[in-house]
DNA sequence: CTAATTTATTTTAAGCTTAAAATAATTGCT
DNA sequence: AGCAATTATTTTAAGCTTAAAATAAATTAG
């Protein structure tokens, strides 16, 4: 690539350049603009419109795809948040009327969380919104830089699980 | 596209088939799955290795880009954040020693803020593991996928602003 | 020059978020 | 059965985050 004027073998050059990763970091902060931007307008939208918080919201689209309710743990896995702070959010949304606590039949330290029937309707009109603004947000994307993009960050995905998962071990 | 036996005019179709953004939907949920778990990684190595957490990191690297220093306002804006919020941040990184706040010369109202020396080595320190860690994150992609991504990202990051902007006027 | 507006920042109140410790119930082992 | 380990959840302490209101200084308009 960079002919100099110095000539370097392979090996010194390798000690003298380590590799440098700031192409990864750029692509990182882009993925992060991304994200912030997008998110930011949801959340503000969601305030604006339907006075809901994004945490709210994300609980709830996840009680709408189980009928039979979820426990605080799968809430918990499924959304990628601590145990502690589902444990404030429900207790939040059950104050305001979206959601129930029934004690668990077969295991008393566990709690099931399901959609009371306006929590769910409620639920539903906002989510149909929601889908018309992310639409709009990649708007000028073509159907082939949307799947182009799924597959590459379906990539990305599994490299940072092999990346964190890997070293676990 | 789909020709179907019951023959359905043009307009009738756009009635009873409302187009759905499923896809667009799935597409921003993956991209939102690869931020929490590449941002929840990179939380917690630089909350073991280094006790700091990632507002703060950032903080810094937006510093380190600006020996002058820079102002809240200028802070706000890079960062995407409230300006509420850098107050307490600042603060924070004031008491620990890492950055600096000085009067500004020209504005009373505004302060300027700026790395310490040790601010500065810490955070290079840490910037260089850091930068690792994106690397290893991503490290299945090839050249290729990342240019790729990055050319994907930066045409949702503009048609993300256009919608964000576009509403507003 | 004065009044109105804008800009820079802080404060406040509320909610989100986490890690770590504590409780309590269940499961597995012998 | 009885003890150890695991699992489900809550509590606590600290920090992050925002929107909205307040304060104060600078700029603009007349």
């Amino acid at each position: 690539m960079d002919d100099q004027a110095i000539p370097l073998d392979a090996e010194t050059k390798a000690v003298e350049m380590p590799e440098d990763h700031r192409e990864e970091l750029r692509l990182w902060l882009r993925i992060l603009t991304c994200t912030t931007l997008i998110e930011g307008e949801v959340r503000r939208r969601l305030r604006e419109q339907f006075d809901v918080t994004l945490p709210r919201f994300d609980l709830m689209a996840q009680l709408d795809k189980a009928p039979d309710g979820m426990t605080l743990s799968d809430l918990s896995k499924r959304m990628m948040v601590s145990n502690g702070n589902l444990t404030g959010l429900v207790d939040r949304l059950v104050a305001s009327g979206h959601i129930v606590r029934t004690a668990s039949p077969t295991d008393r330290r566990a709690s099931v969380i399901s959609l009371t029937e306006s929590g769910r309707a409620e639920f539903r009109t906002m989510a149909a919104e929601h889908e018309h603004w992310i639409a709009e947000l990649f708007g000028d994307l073509t159907e082939k830089d949307r799947g182009e993009l799924m597959r590459l960050l379906g990539k990305t995905k599994l490299s940072a699980r092999r990346a964190i998962q890997g070293e676990g071990q």
